[in-house]
DNA sequence: CTGGTGACCTGGCTGC
DNA sequence: TGCAGCCAGGTCACCA
C-alpha cells in the first residue's frame, strides 16, 4: 500500500484511538513478516501504554510512557493497520493485535508479508533501519539547492534518485513517476545532468504531489485503505501512474511506459525531458 | 563508494 | 477450466 500519504493516513487514523489507553495484550498470530516479531514483544507491550506516534519515512513509530521503548511498525507494499472497537475474529493475513483495556483494538493485516513490527529501548532515531534516512520531504532541510548538491557526479537515473531513501524519504513509485511528471523531468535523465533550476522545480513538485496526496487521503490502486477501511481518493488526480499507452493530460500524446529498477514508469517523451 | 540485481511473499490478472 | 508467467504501494543484502 503505502508510500509517504499512505503512511501519514494511516498515523492519523489510528492515534487517537491508541493513545493513553493501556495496553492489555499484544496478539500474534504470524511473526513471520519481513523480519521475526520478536519473541519477548509480548511482555515488552503489557501493561505499557502509548504516550506519542509519530511517523518518520514510511515507518511508524509508538513512543511507550516512562521511556519504556518504542515500536516501529513499517507496512511493506500491502501492509494495514485498522483501529476498531468491534472487530470481527481474525482471518488468514492478520497477523497481529494490540489490545487496549478500553475494548478497542489495533490489528496489523499484510498479505505480502514485506511490512515489519520492531521494538527498541533506545532513541528509536538511531535504530539501525532509521538512523540513516535522508530528510522528510515535508520538512525544513529539503529543497532544490539539496537535491542539487547530493546528486553532482551522479549517472544513476533521477528517478531512482528521488527514490533512494538515503536521499529523501517517502518518494515511491506512485509518486516518483507523478513528481517528475510535474516538473517536466524524463525519468531516466542522470541526476547529475540536472540544474539547480531543475531541481528546485523538482523539489517543489514533489512536495505539492505528496500533500495534495495526503489531503486526498493517499491513493487507493487496488486495496489500500485507512485506519478505518475507506479508501484514499488521489487515483483520479494521477497523471501518469498507471497510464502507460493513455494520452498525456498535458500534451495528448501517448505515455511511454518503460522498465526502471524492475518498476513501472511512465512517463510523456514530449513533456518530460 | 556506486549502481544493479535478487530476494522476501501472496494473490490477481493475462494469455495460451 | 487449468496453469504458467508476470505484475503489484518497499527496501535490504549482496555483488561487481
Amino acid at each position: 500500500m503505502p508510500e509517504l500519504p499512505e503512511v501519514e493516513t494511516t498515523l492519523k487514523g489510528i492515534s487517537r484511538g491508541i493513545l493513553h489507553k493501556k495496553i492489555t495484550s499484544f496478539v500474534c498470530r504470524d511473526k513471520k513478516l519481513r523480519w521475526p516479531i520478536p519473541a519477548d514483544m509480548s511482555s515488552f507491550l503489557k501493561n505499557q501504554s502509548f504516550e506519542s506516534a509519530y511517523r518518520r519515512g514510511k515507518y511508524i513509530i509508538l513512543n511507550l510512557a516512562n521511556k519504556k521503548g518504542s515500536v516501529l511498525i513499517h507496512l511493506g507494499m500491502s501492509g494495514k493497520l485498522r483501529i476498531s472497537k468491534k472487530l470481527n475474529p481474525p482471518v488468514k493475513h492478520e497477523h497481529w493485535d494490540i489490545n487496549f483495556t478500553d475494548g478497542w483494538t489495533l490489528r496489523y493485516t499484510d498479505i505480502r508479508k514485506f511490512g515489519a513490527m520492531l521494538k527498541t529501548r533506545k532513541d528509536p532515531n538511531d535504530h539501525k533501519l532509521i538512523k540513516n534516512l535522508g530528510p522528510e520531504p515535508l520538512g525544513n532541510n529539503f529543497n532544490g539547492d539539496y537535491l542539487f548538491k547530493k546528486s553532482r557526479k551522479k549517472s544513476l537515473p533521477i528517478k531512482n534518485f528521488i527514490m533512494d531513501s538515503k536521499i529523501v524519504v517517502g518518494v515511491g513509485n506512485i509518486y516518483a513517476n507523478e513528481a517528475l511528471f510535474m516538473a517536466g523531468i524524463r525519468p531516466t535523465k542522470k541526476s547529475g545532468l540536472i540544474s539547480k533550476v531543475k531541481f528546485e522545480e523538482l523539489s517543489h513538485a514533489i512536495i505539492i504531489t505528496l500533500r495534495e496526496a495526503i489531503e486526498a487521503g493517499g491513493t487507493t490502486l487496488k486495496d489500500y485503505t485507512n485506519a478505518e477501511e475507506a479508501p484514499g481518493y488521489f487515483k483520479k488526480e494521477l497523471k501518469v501512474y498507471d497510464r502507460g499507452g493513455e494520452n498525456c493530460v498535458r500534451c495528448n500524446k501517448k505515455l511511454k511506459e518503460i522498465r526502471q529498477a524492475n518498476r513501472q514508469t511512465v512517463y510523456c517523451s514530449t513533456c518530460q525531458n
